[in-house]
DNA sequence: CTATTAGATGTTTTT
DNA sequence: CATCTAATAG
């Protein structure tokens, strides 16, 4: 009753091709929801007709692919589902990745996993990947042979596409083809080492769940579950997510929202195809398409619908606005970075003075380091900011460290984490860490921390063993305590503190780091989950757990265009839009590739409600802190066409040394002395 | 063998 | 700016 008047309500609000995509009736739905067309209202309206239909909150299931997505949609859907009825469960959602986890936790054992299993983050895979390569021996030590990080992308890459290591070396990594065999090996060892050890990487979260689904009897429980499975952003799914759809699908209804032309994680084995197939593999869906916007000013509509003009495949969309007027976007060329890091900070901080908030502004850009100039002008001015996808809390050593201690309370087992943490005591490197751990090995692996370390101690130099042997002690006391996450991540902090402190030069700033994890930690049930739910959801910027800004603050956003996706700002800021760039050098080797990057492109003009900039700084550097002052001399973006650039409104920044002349030249003849001769007198 | 330092080098993007 | 390598000292 009340959820009825409730979806009135919200189905009030939405135009008519809206309300048709949340009160469709049938088995499969595809809604092709453009930039900034109201995905996320229409999609949480859905929930609210269905909740008033009758279908029971805890039988629907929403799926997204970022994190991002995950929490705002969910977050509104319960909300709504919370209204509708009281009493019912909560809707079931997040991404793909956390809700396997979900999956594969219910099913541990039948997947012959123990409860403590721990999940890798792509630090830690790399991690144990460099461990396997480096056993692998002096062949793979041969020139150039890719990083652990780069081993791991091909790694994922190819499982992802699920196709053989040749095809993804040959069409993703050419330059890594000659160690074909060595990768190959190392793969097979890194796989075998993962199932020995009791650990999953995030693509195993996905194989895994996937496996569980087409089991036969463990796949139609699953599949049961739910009656309602929305499915968001779907052109960023990959195979596996697609086969993990399609099981769901045997039993519940299916609804898929996304844009072809936003699809920009090709990388990671994700297609489009998917999208535009939908039709087809899920036969007799109905599609939807939205293309009113309200986000934008027509003018920046324009200039996105003549950059989505210049792909003609895919599904045509152009999107309109009923909003009249708005400022033309500006194309301003700036002679470098520098200039362009100057001519950012002078349009956000006098649309600043016009009351648009730091935290209404965005600047994207292409790739982490680009923003590199434009932060430390930033600084200097003393303009607060937060950069979103740039150096992860997780990635920072001291928190990988205790993290590492963190999961040998539930996995003894786990060689990456024993490895990292024997070489941070005093006196142990890579050599003796590696003996210590072939002495762990040939004990029982599950037994308890505390034991297994007897065997390692002998190759710990003396100095150190006590403290180290004090750690285990901690690490003993606290796995049979019993005690809430919160007091024993606090414990283990404290003692894990001393070796920190030891270790690096600013020691007491990092274990103050350390200290606010263990204050998030008393959120979680146990500390096992703790664990997961940190690599499965780590705090996006520094600032998520530690040091200032703080939220309520007002700062400044700084972001690549791939961590931008689904949000929006009142002005955006595109900057280093030049060939080579943006597209990258390394996606033009062929026409998918140019595709994409115009998509991102795409991505990063439709963020914007009602002003855009967009930079092309003439001249760029290799090395932007290296002494050299090598450069080159770039294009506008191919995106930037004659047509798209008509669009525009042309701008050179302000001379900022102009003000120093003053106005009006002074008489001709006119002379300015210097002098100090009188002072030797 | 580890720690420390100086010097070179580097193909993006995320779960 | 990291992160890796090579060279050197302890």
């Amino acid at each position: 009753m009340f959820a009825e008047e409730r979806a009135d309500e919200v189905l009030a609000e939405l135009n008519p091709e809206q309300r048709d995509a949340a009160t469709h009736d049938g088995e499969r739905l595809l809604v092709l929801a453009g930039a900034g067309t109201g995905k996320t209202t229409t999609l949480c309206a859905r929930v609210a007709w269905l909740l008033a239909q009758g279908v029971r909150a805890e039988r629907i299931l929403l799926l997204t692919f970022t994190r991002r997505a995950a929490r705002e949609m969910v977050a509104r859907a319960r909300v709504l589902a919370q209204r509708a009825a009281p009493d019912a469960g909560p809707v079931l959602g997040g991404t793909f990745h956390s809700i396997a986890h979900l999956v594969v936790r219910l099913h541990a054992s039948s997947l012959g996993l123990p409860p403590g299993f721990g999940v890798l983050d792509a630090g830690d895979a790399a991690d144990l990947l460099d461990l396997v390569r480096e056993e692998q021996g002096q062949a793979a030590r041969t020139r150039r042979f890719p990083r652990a990080a780069t081993m791991l992308d091909i790694y994922s890459r190819t499982v992802n596409a699920q196709q053989p290591l040749d095809a993804v070396l040959e069409r993703a990594f050419p330059w890594c083809s000659e160690h074909r065999d060595a990768l190959g090996d190392a793969f097979r060892v890194y796989c075998a080492r993962k199932r020995a050890l009791h650990l999953l990487d995030l693509d195993d979260l996905l194989l895994h769940w996937r496996a569980l689904a087409a089991d036969e009897h463990i796949g139609a429980g699953i599949a049961g579950a739910f009656d309602h499975v929305l499915v968001d952003e779907y052109q960023d799914v990959n195979t596996i997510q697609v086969d993990i759809v399609r099981s769901l699908a045997d039993r519940a209804r299916v609804t898929a929202v996304g844009d072809d032309f936003q699809a920009i994680y090709s990388f990671r084995a994700a297609s489009a195809r998917h999208i535009l197939e939908f039709p087809v593999r899920f036969s007799g869906a109905h599609t939807i398409k939205l293309e009113r916007n309200y986000r934008s000013s027509a003018p920046i509509l324009d200039v996105a619908n003549a950059v989505s003009a210049q792909d003609r495949d895919g599904y045509q969309k152009v999107l309109w606005t009923e909003r009249e007027g708005g400022r033309a976007p500006e194309l301003c060329f700036p002679c470098d970075d520098g200039e362009q890091a100057r001519a950012v900070c002078e349009r956000v901080l006098s649309a600043r003075e016009e009351g648009m908030e730091l935290r209404a502004q965005a600047v994207l850009f292409r790739t982490g380091h680009d923003s590199d100039v434009l932060e430390l002008e930033l600084r200097r001015r003393s303009i607060p900011f937060v950069k979103y996808g740039g150096l992860r809390f997780l990635d920072a050593a001291h928190v990988k460290d205790f993290v590492a201690l963190l999961r040998l309370l539930d996995n003894p087992a786990d060689e990456v984490s024993w490895f990292r943490l024997l070489q941070l005591l005093d006196g142990v490197g890579p050599a003796r860490a590696r003996r210590a751990l072939d002495a762990l090995r040939t004990g029982d692996a599950s037994a308890p921390a505390l034991e297994r370390w007897e065997h390692a101690a002998a190759h710990v130099p003396e100095g150190a063993r006590e403290l180290a042997g004090a750690l285990m002690r901690e690490l003993a006391g606290a796995a049979c305590a019993g005690a809430p996450a919160g007091t024993v991540v606090e414990r283990l902090c404290a003692a894990i503190a001393p070796l920190i402190r030891l270790r690096y030069e600013d020691g007491e700033v990092r274990v103050s780091d350390l200290e606010a994890l263990a204050i998030a930690a008393r959120e979680a049930d146990s500390v096992r989950h703790f664990v997961s739910e940190l690599v499965l959801d780590p705090p996006s910027s520094s600032a998520g757990l530690a040091g200032p800004p703080h939220l309520d603050e007002d700062y400044l956003v700084l972001s690549t265009v791939h961590s931008a996706k689904g949000l929006e700002w009142d002005a955006v800021h595109l900057i280093s839009a030049y060939d080579g760039n943006f597209p990258s050098d390394m996606a033009t080797r062929d026409d998918d590739g140019i595709a994409e990057e115009r998509r991102l492109f795409y991505v990063a003009l439709t963020r914007a409600r009602r002003r855009l900039h967009v930079y092309v700084p003439a001249r760029y550097y290799h090395r932007p802190s290296a002494r050299d002052d090598a450069h080159g001399y770039g294009q506008a973006s191919r995106f930037l066409s004659e047509a798209v650039q008509r669009l525009f409104e042309h701008t050179r920044p302000d001379d900022a040394t102009a003000p120093l002349l003053g106005r009006g030249a002074p008489p001709a003849g006119h002379r300015v002395e210097v002098s100090v001769e009188h002072l030797f007198a």
